[in-house]
DNA sequence: TATGAATGAGGGTTCATTCAT
DNA sequence: TATGAATGAACCCTCATTCAT
């Protein structure tokens, strides 16, 4: 009862505080999705966090560090390696078509967090720095170790592994983009897409000139 | 004759409004480009055109008129339909480093240009159609005619051409996003990618089973 | 009790935030008046207010409001009725020299609301309307009332009611805006013009032949 | 023919520059009637007349100076001096009566030309006073000398002859306002206006006592 | 003289941020 | 710590006026 909640040392204080935050930032990042870094104001973000405009500046510094502390909460990116792991031993294809699963999965439900931070991207260096980084570094680092795995257990020809693992997030991003976009193959038949893209991935264009 | 004349000849006074117009677009892409759309400021724009603030707005009704001005130009894709006509007859992979080659020539000089309106394309719903409509669903268009000529003349094995497309075409934008966030493999070794791409896509990731 | 209390308290922030804003409005009643509509700045008003720029917008959603606000001043009209009650006992001819008194006292307190609002009126339908439904026709409909009772009474002979009263609120306000015009006559013996002008619509300018 | 014209010394240039500036000042009535001084725009105006911007200021020195040639024009009053002196003769009732309708007939002709310059009366002191001087003074004086005239023809019983012409010259005035402020009786019924105005201001409100 | 593109000062309004309560 | 009124810098845009053609 109290003994594990004091026993995990958050006091009743820091654990408000803390969800205080969490819903500014929730807030804000259903505005800034909405409508875009500058077109969201604190007054809306404070209005829908149902706190005062004053109150967020108890938590931020500033509007851009909103943006920083949104950030953070999509680069915690935990699941990747248990999976890696599991899915080490099994079948590369399937291991592909499993993390792409996951990935659509994970970004449907964040989907707006990307489309609040995306476009601020370009714009602000250290956002950029940050989003490099800690998301796009870290999954290509995974990625690169894992492939290359497989390219030693023989389960993935000869490639160049660092601009191979580049193409295939680049696919994935670019994707997500094109679905963002509102293409409507893509909307229509997301679910589709994993199977498909691993075949392309792994049999290549050519015609089948096996066997 | 008359017709050439008429056809070609443009006056003097619209020839310099055409001028002055062309001048504010450059730099408008070039402070949008640097500053994102909002950072941008009509002061600067108008400054770096060498024209006065007013001036602006003799030719555009308003900042996000100009934005959709710098897309007017993105979309003025004229190259690829001759080409494709030319390569249709090639080999199809020569086809693909060809078209990515020009492609990355083709961003390369308009990297701004992109840098400029794509953070805006998620935000402005009217920019984000026009972006696909014009851009995005031409591209696709293209491509899905292409790809299914290879199809039915064996050179590409069966595929669903629509999504194939789609990921073709996503790699590609994905790629270019992950080179604007800054990713410096992709910045060092720009030149290898469409050559790797292709095998990637033609020959798949499979280990060579064949003979 | 309760009841008191309830009825007039007004919490200090309250007070405090009507009274801004009654500040805010004679500032720019005055500066509307010096300088009319278009050319009164919402610096100068809030200079002259002591407030900021912004702060003015907490209390009115532009400039226009705050000449509907202005309007809400001047058509405070709570006097007329008592003392239409109280003159209506009494000599039909004391009661209109009493109602041009106040009526002048009134105006030449509010000389400056007017001529804020006056010339505004004509351009801003809404204002029109406003100014129209709040401020004539209460007074006319007061008016009528009134010379209905006399006409009813005998001390007025039958004379078209509507139209004469607007004959009679017409020549106020005609005379008000010659004396606004700098009409000297007027400026100089304003305070004979009630009686002269009772004499005027009572007596008529015909030659007295009576008796 | 031709010697006419020369004889009466305006060249065909002089007539046709006269024609512009009376086309440019007719677009400025209008525009200023509809939009306001401030609201109306060189370019409308311009549009309107059917010349440049520019042309404009071939004939104005600014905007405020276009107001100033309207007032010109409105103070043009050129016959009620012979009515004057027709009716001079005549029962004073129905000089009343014709010089209301007469006024009423110019004023539906110029009532846009009134709205045109009446609100910005109070604002500029220039147009203040020659608006004043050549209008409203003007008229004063003439009613003056007609009334004293018949006051001293014993027309008109003993009356302070400039204090009672203000008093009928500002009953006009406030029943066109009335009537643009877009009183109802007033419209409906404007041309029983100057008969039962006539009554009033010949025969009073008093019951009639008299016989 | 007519044109209309260029000018640029100026104004209304927004909104991130502060701070007294 | 929470509040939200006050702040004022900054910006987009308008439009009267000029002047080269």
């Amino acid at each position: 009862m109290n003994d594990s909640t004091q026993g995990r040392s958050i006091s009743r204080r820091d654990r408000l505080k803390r969800d205080r935050r969490e819903c500014i930032l929730d807030a804000a990042e259903a505005v800034f999705a909405r409508k875009g870094f500058h077109g969201a104001t604190i007054r809306e973000i404070a209005h829908l966090a149902d706190v005062a405009d004053g109150t967020i500046y108890n938590y931020f510094d500033n509007k851009l560090d909103m943006l920083l502390g949104i950030m953070g909460r999509v680069t915690e990116v935990k699941r990747l390696p248990s999976e890696l792991k599991q899915a080490l031993q099994g079948d590369v294809r399937d291991f592909f078509v499993a993390a792409f699963h996951d990935r659509t999965h994970r970004i449907e439900q964040g989907e707006q967090r990307l489309q609040a931070i995306l476009p601020q991207v370009p714009v602000h260096p250290e956002l950029r720095n940050q989003y490099y980084e800690q998301h796009v570094r870290r999954i290509a680092t995974l990625l690169e170790r894992y492939v290359q795995a497989q390219v030693e257990s023989g389960r993935i020809r000869q490639v160049d592994v660092p601009l191979t693992v580049r193409m295939v997030h680049g696919m994935f991003i670019g994707l997500l983009i094109l679905r963002l976009l509102g293409d409507e193959p893509l909307r229509d038949r997301w679910e589709e897409v994993p199977d498909l893209l691993a075949t392309l991935i792994f049999d290549g264009l050519n015609p089948d000139t096996r066997g």
